[in-house]
DNA sequence: GCAGTTACTGCAAACGCTTACAATATTTTT
DNA sequence: AAAAATATTGTAAGCGTTTGCAGTAACTGC
């Protein structure tokens, strides 16, 4: 024999501890409500034009009344599409990213995607599982950062049926569209400077020279200032570290014992924690020692000296590499592939007067 | 006439530029390769163990040599499960947040879910609209974040079928599951211990008092420190002020003016924005004024001299609420709904040694 | 070697929506 | 007022899975 529950003895069997909540209305149920068939409500939903007014409003009505929310996942499966981007991304907990992130987020919002979110610290394997991960939930656009575009990571992304761009990410190749600052010309502009200052020592503090964005762009522009003076580079000025606070303690005698009188770091977490190794060791900024850093986060006004920088707009890296990424979605062309935002060098208190 | 063309001609037809990438297998293919049903394919993938161990091999064979990946989207709408979960948050650029984020994704990922971020600026509106977003999504789970649980996101979230974590988010009506730190006995403590120090006036910096946060917790463990020795509340060492830098900066001379000579403050940006200028104001710390702040972030071991902080252990209340979450999408029982952390105050340069 | 179990496997109906295409209304034209 | 054109609506076939049920094959024990 089968019985069948009305609603309200169901919730008193059930007792108050598990009460059924309503269950979501479907597509299904709007359209009995009003008597016309599922179509026609997925046209006023979808704000297809080929809808009678009066019908529209009815189904309006109706949607209201029963609160009814189309469900993506079965929209997705229908149209192929998630209104979904994935980020693909080092480490929400560092700064840089965190607001290249943001500037991300904004702009999906403000086109209606919605954003998942790996953190993968920049390890190409893991790269790689959420590039897939990300494909099987169908998402309809990738934003890609980190400090390399490993030949794994790379292979991945070609196979891909769904675009991506690259936001604070170079890529060596060329291939795929990217956003950043010009780093050779910020690298070149700063190291130049600092050599008009007659510095004859000047370190360069970077990542790993394995990652292109050290060797090809970063270190390319140092050497190439280096070079217009008529200098070669000295091996003894550079020095690469992580990102990371304790390690870079470490690494700062190491620095301060090469001799140099100026220092070059590409990182402000890197920055911060050289400043007050040299802080704390009473060195005197600018004074024995001039710093520049180069992401311009917050750690580097509220520093004491505050971190003279090279400002990138990080914000705006972001959300032109999104704006970009719905390019795409749209299968709009894109007039540049690679583009590069204008960064500037903020002077705070860690170096003189620069020009 | 139907035309059917071999994909190497439809290439040749299409160009270079349009590459059509291969459509991803799907359940169908790898049935038909093994010459099994879509049912037993889809028991191998799902670790299924009615399957005879020579036929989990061919269909392993066939889903390895196809690259059959699942679509997680069909299995979502089939399943009404998307391994997905939401995170509602205020900001990603906060680094309090940002490490609440972390620990939360790092336990998702542990559990095979992957993360929807929203930030919404803690506006309730935003908030409301992220989670039914999320719920149109088909996320199994929420994490929200925030200052404040809005009477509006509250009856959202009730009407959720979905389950919902707090995470550093307190909950005035204790229905809703959440994990912090006790706040009370945290403000309680550091307030006592600076009372015992000998200090008139202790100033208490924090947010708004129409959060539930600082008013029933925050000022209620500051409050019982001075009831505890006799005192009561002045109200002009209270002062509110959002997560801002520039506008603490024209906060801090208010602060001075009060005559405090010690001062509690909720969170790391504004305690670092107070610190930078009564440094730049040359004020002695911790001699004319003891300064202890609250999320002990980078920024407290970044600034100098270091703050003294009540430190969260934030990873972990992002991760604990994580588990919580995975546990009730799993439907088990939760042993506590409100859990709370442990917290300590680390005691760097801001403060004398502390007791 | 046969009934009774148990282990595998397949069938087919969902899941909730989009979207060609077909069908019907409505308006315009002449 | 009929034909033509256009606007509106409905039908039904997917989208790629999961899963309850039923059927078949392979073992058990006697």
């Amino acid at each position: 024999m089968l019985i069948i529950l009305d609603e309200e003895t169901l919730l008193k069997a059930v007792g108050d501890r598990n009460v059924v909540k309503k269950q979501n209305a479907t597509i299904y149920d709007v359209a009995n409500r009003v008597g016309v068939s599922l179509a026609t409500v997925s046209r006023v939903v979808n704000g297809n034009k080929n809808v009678r007014d009066s019908t529209k409003e009815k189904v309006l009505k109706a949607i209201d009344e029963l609160g009814y929310q189309p469900n993506a996942v079965a929209r997705g499966l229908a149209s192929k599409k998630s209104t979904t981007i994935g980020i693909v991304m080092p480490d929400v907990t560092n700064l840089y990213y965190a607001e290249l992130t943001r500037g991300i987020n904004d702009v999906a919002n403000m086109y209606h995607y919605d954003v998942l979110l790996t953190n993968t610290d920049d390890d190409p394997v893991r790269d790689v599982l959420a590039i897939n991960s990300l494909e099987s939930k169908q998402v309809d656009g990738i934003i890609f950062m980190g400090n390399e575009l490993d030949q794994g990571v790379r292979k991945t992304i070609d196979a891909l049926n769904i675009p991506v761009v690259l936001a604070g990410c170079v890529d060596a190749q060329q291939k795929l569209p990217s956003v950043n600052i010009d780093y050779i010309d910020a690298f070149y502009e700063i190291t130049a400077s600092l050599l008009r200052h007659g510095h004859e020592n000047v370190a360069l503090v970077m990542g790993s020279l394995d990652e292109a964005i050290n060797r090809d762009y970063r270190l390319a522009g140092y050497t190439k200032a280096l070079n217009e003076v008529g200098r070669q580079v000295d091996e003894k000025l550079l020095f690469t570290t992580g990102r990371d606070y304790q390690k870079t303690l470490e690494l700062a005698p190491k620095v301060v014992a090469s001799g140099a009188t100026a220092m070059i770091v590409y990182d402000d977490v890197v920055a911060v924690a050289l400043l007050n190794y040299l802080h704390d060791h009473h060195f005197d900024l600018p004074g024995q020692m001039e710093l520049v850093t180069s992401n311009d986060t917050n750690y580097s006004i509220i520093s004491r000296p505050q971190l003279t920088s090279i400002a990138q707009p990080k914000y705006d890296i972001g959300a032109v590499a999104m704006r970009m990424l719905t390019k795409l979605m749209n299968n709009e062309d894109l007039k540049e592939q690679a583009v590069k935002l204008p960064h500037t060098i903020v002077q705070r208190q860690t170096t003189h007067e620069l020009n």
